[in-house]
DNA sequence: GACAGCCTGTGATTGGCATCACAACTACTT
DNA sequence: AAGTAGTTGTGATGCCAATCACAGGCTGTC
């Protein structure tokens, strides 16, 4: 079956092939019966909104293909992009489970596929559950690391470099993280995009690409990025 | 029962009196005795630390009474406060549920009373009585949303007036917040410690209290701080 | 009352980075 | 091939706030 945007729909959780691997899927299959029959399959084209921060929870998002960015913005639309979730996530959970507005918004940055779920069939199917609740408990401690790593990041760390050295060491480490000597990594963001994860400005971020080449440090091929003294990138993230 | 310093020890959950209004503890009663079974029920002194980001999870705090700094602090020394935890907070919870390290400290300001239950325990507990493990969703939920508010506060406001403006406009909503025109709030807090809280130096907190009150918004009388102008306040926790 | 140890107030200096302002470089459209 | 929109590179300028340095307060102790 084909999506209005290309992409092949995942029929069923229970058929999908990646449940395994991820975090809130792999259910007993009572549970994942009862979740079958409460989700909606959704496509969504790159750059849609799945929700703004401020409204009012209508649901749970299970991104099952493609990524999808968490950013928080301010009044004056200078934005802070929190991370960039991948399938398996489950977005708008804390919202649903506590029935405040969600905290951020979220945008697709690919084609995506996305199970939705009501919020009172998705707490009906919680009280129902309790593996599933088990599963949720873990999916929010998950968030709130990453939440606390970005506070770190923003509070603790002063200068810009830092930052960015930080972020493509994480980049890094979670892409390939082949052992052959220099690691690359495709650079799917803009220098806005970049920035606005680390909290500076888009001239600030080419600015230190440019003094991190010059230096010998990193070498781009394109779009692809290649850290070649990566002992001193790493320094560079520790000491400032 | 009189504790080692000065407190009052509640001495069960089941016969505890504050049990309603307290997120965490207002369990069916077939819970609250399994809970009662694996607590160990412990006092404090002011400045006792209970755990320290970075290391492995031990087990789970609930705060009874007093007050518990929670902060991240990098090599260097400099510190910055999440926020400060209130009886009926459970602390430690991600932690436990995640098997991954405390993501930060928490240190007693005041005398505290809490129930520490061991990791192992807890998650066996959680298992057998989906109410609490809901609990505790909502609770991670409410942390979560705690730092997604911090993210925002250091990543998006620039100026450290505005984030000064914002933190005293948050704790005199949450204190008294008496319908009358001049709310005053108690400063517990030394200005090196809020410097901690809103990202910025000792200096600049005092520099700021200073023009605050060469502009008539603030007012001080002791230790006790008197809000002349909220909405001047206000108007500088938006504006910057 | 004198001393020590904290906290607070304030000046002087400096640097990092936001901001503005363009120029150059891609990439897609028609 | 030219035109438009989005991205990247770079200089000039200015300001906020970190940092250093030191001078008072305030509290408790001996």
């Amino acid at each position: 079956m084909l999506s209005p945007y290309g992409l092949d729909i995942i029929e069923s959780c229970l058929t999908c092939k990646m449940r395994a691997e991820r975090l809130f899927c792999d259910l007993p299959t009572a549970a994942l019966q009862s979740f079958e029959s409460i989700k909606y399959a959704t496509a969504y084209p790159k750059g849609a909104v799945l929700f703004v921060e401020g409204q009012a929870p209508r649901g749970i998002f299970v991104l099952c293909k493609g990524r999808v960015k968490l950013s928080i913005c301010a009044s004056d639309g200078k934005t802070l992009i929190l991370k960039i979730a991948e399938p398996g996530e489950v977005l708008g959970l804390s919202a649903a489970v506590s029935g405040k507005a969600y905290e951020l918004t979220a945008e697709t940055i690919d084609p995506c596929q996305v199970n939705f779920v009501k919020r009172d069939d998705f707490l009906r199917f919680l009280k129902e559950h309790s593996d599933a609740c088990f599963k949720v408990a873990e999916q929010l401690s998950e968030k709130y690391n990453v939440a606390c790593h970005e506070v770190r990041s923003l509070g603790l760390s002063h200068s810009a470099a830092e930052k960015l050295a930080k972020l493509l060491i994480e980049w890094s480490s979670r892409n390939g993280e082949s052992q052959k000597q220099e690691p690359r990594l495709k650079l799917a963001l803009t220098h806005e995009e970049i920035a606005q994860m680390i909290g500076t400005s888009r001239e600030t971020v080419t600015r230190l690409f440019a003094d991190l080449k010059k230096r010998q440090i990193l070498q781009t091929k394109g779009s692809t990025l290649v850290i070649r003294n990566k002992a001193a990138l790493r320094s560079l993230a520790t000491t400032g």
